[in-house]
DNA sequence: CGGGATCCAAAAGGATACTG
DNA sequence: CAGTATCCTTTTGGATCCCG
C-alpha cells in the first residue's frame, strides 16, 4: 500500500451504507417512525392514529400504513362490523427497531446544540461574501 | 387510567420521533451516509469522493457536501494551489454517528429476509384480487 | 369508519455545459 | 480540480371528493 490511508474503506463503506439505505428507504418517510412507535404497544385504530399523529393527512396515513404493512412492520386486522373497524399492530421486527432508533435519537439530543451552532456560523460566514 | 393502554404513549412518541426526524432530515439524503463514512478516517478530495461513490452526480456531491458542512458534520479545507485542491474530513460529531448507524445496519441485515418475504407475500396477495 | 381515486405543489435528484 | 448554473424528471406529500 503506497498511497496512504486507503485500506478498508471502499468495500466497508458499501457494506455499511447499503443496509442503512435499506432502513432509511422504509422508515425515512415523514410519518413512518411515528406510526411505528404508535403501533408498538398494541392494536390502534385508523382514526386513533389520525388523531394522535398531528398534521398527517388521510392519504399519507393510508399510504404509510400500506408500505409498513407490505414490509412486514405492522399487521392490519379488519373486523367485518358496521361501521368497519381496522386495527394496526407493530410486529416483533418493528419493535426491534426501537433500540437502534433510540440510539439515533440520543445522538440527536446530544448534538442539537452543536448542529444549530454550526449552522448559525455557516450561514453567517456565507452571508457576507458570495 | 380507565381507558386501557393509553399511558406513556403520545408524549413519549413525540419525544422519540422528533429527534429521529432531525437525524433523518440531515442524513436521510440519498448520498449523505456514504459521504459521512468516506470522510470518516481522514481528508478526502472532491474527485476522490466522486470516484469512490459510484453513481453520484457532480451536483449532488456538491450539494450534499455543503449540507453536511453546514451542519458541522464535515470540514472543508481549501488549498490555494493551482490546480485547486479541496479536502473534506468528517468531524467528531459525525464519527459519533457510526455506532448508531451500525445498529441500524445490523437490524437491516438481520431482517432482510423477513422483509422481502413479507413483500413477496403482500404483493402476491394483492395481485389476485383488486 | 376506513379508505380509494384524482389532482396539484414542492422537494429531491440527475445530466451536462461552463468556469476560475 | 472543484465546483456553479441551468434544465429536466421523479418522488413525495398535501387537499379533496367520493364510496362501501
Amino acid at each position: 500500500m503506497s498511497q496512504g490511508n486507503t485500506g478498508v474503506t471502499d468495500e466497508a463503506i458499501h457494506d455499511v451504507a447499503c443496509p442503512i439505505r435499506e432502513v432509511i428507504d422504509r422508515v425515512g418517510g415523514k410519518w413512518s417512525v411515528q406510526i411505528i412507535l404508535a403501533t408498538a404497544q398494541g392494536p390502534v385504530r385508523f382514526t386513533d392514529l389520525e388523531r394522535r399523529i398531528e398534521g398527517i393527512s388521510r392519504r399519507m396515513l393510508t399510504l404509510t400504513l400500506r408500505n409498513l404493512e407490505r414490509d412486514g412492520l405492522i399487521v392490519r386486522k379488519v373486523y367485518a362490523t358496521v361501521p368497519p373497524k381496522v386495527e394496526y399492530t407493530g410486529t416483533e421486527m418493528s419493535r426491534e427497531l426501537h433500540d437502534p432508533l433510540e440510539r439515533l435519537a440520543d445522538w440527536a439530543r446530544r448534538n442539537r446544540g452543536n448542529i444549530s451552532a454550526a449552522r448559525a456560523e455557516y450561514d453567517q460566514a456565507n452571508s457576507r461574501d458570495d
